[in-house]
DNA sequence: GCATCGATTCGACAGTTCTCGAAATAACGA
DNA sequence: TCGTTATTTCGAGAACTGTCGAATCGATGC
């Protein structure tokens, strides 16, 4: 489980334009992920500047990153994101999970309506 | 929905602990909330500085505020988790929802087994 | 070894955020 | 109206963040 500083680094990682393209290019990628290089091509963004905010993803437990001969390669990592979302709704039900309901409908769709 | 700036605003929100903590007080307090006054003292931190820190809360929609007298209740408001969560989590499952599961086993267990 | 390619680190500048004392605003009661 | 209480806004200093050129590191192939 995160503590309290590694979950403000979550947060912090996308609060910042370049770094929630970043984490939703990644996301749609899937676990392949992409090579620094063609992320910082993609978005347009100078190299330098890219792995700054890579480093900073990782830091949050966003992106996870793997060396590949020479290409270093990173992809989306939902345990950060997990934690995130445990925070953003531990305790917000009171006893009564209806009011849960709106919460849970922003998650279910993305996984189709076979989730549960 | 949120757009991609209103969007940021609420990461930026929760990525300061004085803030993190607001949230979670106001999580905890439910629909009700609690007056700013109040939070300042709960968590000892002086007046101005809890009010600049609720006004970017309220920026990001995490939190509403009304007025009731002489005090302003501030409490937490879901519309921006839930956008959050949609962001965190759309796209991420590409058509293998058990996936997922992970996702959403951290937030069901906030809201009861009964929940689904 | 050395040239090359991909990625990261360094260093500096500009811009933003955090903090809190002091001043201003807003609502109430006498 | 005046004094009191609750909250916000202003202003300034310190700390932090984003950016990118230049230098460095790491892996590969010749």
């Amino acid at each position: 489980m995160m503590n309290d500083e590694a979950l403000m680094h979550a947060f912090a990682a996308l609060a910042q334009p370049t770094r929630m393209k970043v984490f939703r290019l990644l996301v749609r990628e899937g676990p392949d992920g992409l090579p620094a290089g063609d992320i910082a091509r993609r978005l347009n963004v100078p190299q330098n500047t890219l792995s700054t905010h890579l480093a900073v993803l990782a830091r949050g437990r966003l992106v996870r990153k793997r060396r590949a001969g020479r290409h270093v390669i990173y992809a989306a990592d939902m345990e950060g994101v997990r934690d995130m979302i445990r925070f953003l709704t531990r305790d917000c039900c009171h006893g009564h999970p209806e009011k849960c309901e709106q919460l849970l409908d922003a998650l279910l769709p993305e996984c189709g309506p076979a989730a549960r």
